[in-house]
DNA sequence: GAAATATTGTTGACGCATCAATTATCTCCT
DNA sequence: AGGAGATAATTGATGCGTCAACAATATTTC
């Protein structure tokens, strides 16, 4: 049988001398299967939904999503720390996307009296109106090519699922730096 | 209640006049906790991933895939269309990144005496010893993280629900150039 | 209260993906 | 045969994410 090094390796006929073949819990045929079609969904989907909104929006997803976390918020203004954290991005990342969205407008920063290391980070009107002008168009894309497609069934297990991935990769120690 | 527009937009409240409700089947509160870990997991995933292999076999995640594919094939050799058709990948990322493996002597290429528009894309001996000492250390975060996580009946529903989302990305008319 | 340490946020360099434009070659059609 | 259009692959410009290094300010510790 043929190497298999994409989906997974499968094949043990390459294993050199320097590697036990007990050491390494290779995927059975049906497990790379659903590992290639998982690659896919997970290249495929990202790449469609920052089309979509390129499309539909002139914008980023991540600007987006920046957007969306300030608009939800009870404060009127966040600094950037609260924002990384509640997207669970690194501080770096956020900046140079909150410097691109001021020259924008859509945010405004001002510096914060109480910890003068960090600033304040404000909705504009246009800001709140181009979150509210997407998220219509935005929706109906995640409806359309998640929930459309889900059965109860299916929804219901990748709602025990995820969360138990997401934890397996905390254990990882893979996290980026500001997280 | 406030306006959601991460998770997905579900408040209602901030629609203007030249939006009519009906237009947009917004999201449950459930559905949007869904979305939230489904979002966190498309982030986190393949983030991690590419650290993990960044750190163990000092390589991006997509010229593993590009050494699978040249691996696991019968030819001797193929053309880039033919790998990038594989990864469904457009031509000019795999462009790009063929570049780079052949400075860093993990392929070769040739021009195609058939069709002299193309080039034959070989793996070196280099290439193969990189890929196979890479693999061991990847099976083993795949399943460690992935399948490892996933329950018998979860799995199941993975295998049904990911091919019916792909199949209503390919309907959005999302994709790009080269595919 | 002062020094050590931690935290906040920014910046610059670099690698990668994407898009539009381009070149070279091939195929089809009359 | 010859010209129109299709296809293979590359290139350059641009924008984004990541990393390491840095500056400024807070917090902790003794």
């Amino acid at each position: 049988m043929r190497q298999q090094y994409f989906g997974i390796p499968l094949g043990r006929t390459w294993l050199g001398k320097r590697m036990k073949s007990e050491e390494t819990r290779w995927l059975t045929d049906s497990e790379q299967d659903l590992w290639r079609t998982l690659r896919e969904f997970l290249w495929q989907f990202p790449s469609a939904m920052d089309r979509q909104m390129l499309r539909d929006s002139k914008m980023q997803s991540g600007e987006y999503s920046v957007l969306a976390v300030l608009s939800e918020t009870a404060e009127p203004s966040l600094r950037p720390a609260d924002v990384a954290t509640a997207l669970r991005w690194d501080r770096s990342r956020l900046s140079h996307l909150l410097r691109r969205m001021e020259a924008k407008g859509l945010i405004s920063r001002c510096s914060d009296e109480t910890d003068r290391r960090g600033h304040q980070i404000t909705l504009t009107a246009q800001g709140r109106q181009t979150i509210e002008e997407a998220a219509p168009s935005h929706v109906n894309f995640v409806r359309e090519t998640i929930f459309d497609s889900l059965e109860p069934s299916e929804r219901t297990a990748f709602e025990s699922a995820l969360p138990k991935i997401l934890a397996s990769l905390e254990q990882q120690g893979l996290k980026p730096d500001g997280c």
